[in-house]
DNA sequence: GAACTTTATTAGACTGGTCTAAAAATGAAG
DNA sequence: CTTCATTTTTAGACCAGTCTAATAAAGTTC
């Protein structure tokens, strides 16, 4: 066994799911209980602790009973991998056969399993190599390297002139309301006022059409980019303004440790 | 139950190979016994026995035990609406995505049980609505028409001139070696002798390449339009040249009895 | 039509993914 | 530290899809 060859090692599409669901419970800093994950999955608790075992086995993540998992290094590269397909589909779906941006990710869900990597990468050429998803998510690299971002979430943010980077939430209904009012990626607005006691955010976007009032919850899931106030050039989109390179494209070896 | 309203019906991707494999049968006029059925989707002959009885019972085909299978409209139906996905897919991967004639099969295969309907109408329109896949074969139109013609095989073929109409044989090999020499959809070539003894035939490729000996088990996965002799516009594709309507749509009721 | 071959069905088992209901561990509060 | 609520695991079941081995029906040959 020198040159351990590295095998394909398959994985049902169930897995595929599980392993992404996971690692974006990691990337919300937050442990990968067992009702976390089934809540995100809508399957039962028990299913996720027989699962997680079975995953544990396979070597695709720690998992300590009574208190949740956590991808190992060949887990989180499965896990990327997948994330790279779902966000490089929403983004052809929607460049290329002209979906709508609340439409991609219920269709990118089932097509992350089924595509070749061949498939892959030729969207990915004939995209021409994007960065962002549809929702202004990052797509992981080739090589699974990611761009990490210091996040501002609306819900946080102080009023002033921002753009919108990402919305987090793939309800078509909610994406559909934003597009309607004018907020998808890329787009300006101002944030007037956060009414107090939790009350609804007043915005103006960029559009110049009526205020718009966000609710807390809602606002949970855009971030946002704060604009150097004097607005400048219209409408292009923000490319990597202010991020660097994550560490975890899970090289060779496997230090993380449940600690 | 006055308006009956035909509910959704979803089946596994299993189910839609079956009846795939069903209809395929039935339209190379052989009777579709469980172990051709067995022999096509590369099971056991007792996972097919089992599976027939379900799809009878889920009203999809009629199965006489110790005889074999035939589609009902409701399963020859579902049957072409896999068919038309999969043959469209084949020609957007081929058409968009630059795949190789030999590499669309495969992938096609398991993308027709994951896109949407949504995906497969605009790729449809994105293709302008193509009446044949890259292998020459028709493709179903949105309503489950099926353009019909009279095949003319060539191993059957007397020494003339031809085109190529479509190959229905969807191993890499053989179609990468079929493309080497020159033989693909929509090319001409002259049949020069058929030797004696079930012994090869021997082709004269349009480009006027060398001659190509080519066995009788080949040629018979290869069709084609036999040419009025003189020469005419080079390169176009045969778009239906002779062909009439299928009455396999199988609209209101079910009059194909085994008989 | 008896014997043999081929084809098909039955019987029984397994895997992956899921569920519900019951039991056990953990954690919070008194 | 005991009690109670919450979270998690265990136990037992189910379904879809598959297999192998054994049996039975159909077809073929003399
Ligand atoms: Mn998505
Ligand atoms: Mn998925
Ligand atoms: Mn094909
Ligand atoms: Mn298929």
């Amino acid at each position: 066994m020198a040159t351990e060859s590295q095998k394909k090692a398959t994985v049902s599409s169930t897995v595929e799911d599980y392993l992404k669901v996971v690692l974006k419970i990691e990337d919300m800093k937050q442990r990968a209980s067992t009702s976390r994950v089934a809540r995100h999955l809508d399957v039962a608790d028990a299913t996720v602790t027989d699962m997680l075992r079975k995953l544990k086995k396979a070597g695709l993540l720690e998992y300590k009973p009574y208190y949740g998992a956590a991808l190992t290094p060949k887990g989180r590269r499965m896990a990327v991998r997948i994330l790279r397909r779902h966000r490089l589909l929403e983004m052809f779906l929607h460049q290329v056969l002209g979906y709508g941006w609340e439409q991609v990710h219920q269709e990118a869900e089932r097509l992350e399993h089924a595509v070749s990597d061949l498939f892959i990468s030729r969207i990915d050429a004939l995209l021409d190599f994007p960065a962002q998803d549809p929702h202004g998510e990052t797509i992981p690299d080739a090589r699974g390297f990611r761009q990490v971002e210091d996040d501002l979430c609306l819900a946080e943010a102080e009023p002033g002139s921002y753009s919108v980077r990402k919305v987090t939430n793939s309800d078509p209904e909610f994406l559909a309301y934003l597009d309607k009012v004018g907020l998808r990626p890329a787009t300006r607005f101002c944030l007037q006022e956060r009414t107090p006691f939790q009350g609804p955010l007043k915005l103006l976007p960029q559009s110049g059409r009526e205020p718009v009032y966000l609710g807390l919850e809602a606002s949970g899931s855009i971030f946002v980019l704060p604009l150097k106030d004097r607005p400048r050039a219209p409408e292009s989109d923000p490319r990597a303004p202010a991020s660097r390179m994550a560490g975890d494209h899970a090289g060779r070896s496997g230090d993380e440790k449940a600690g």
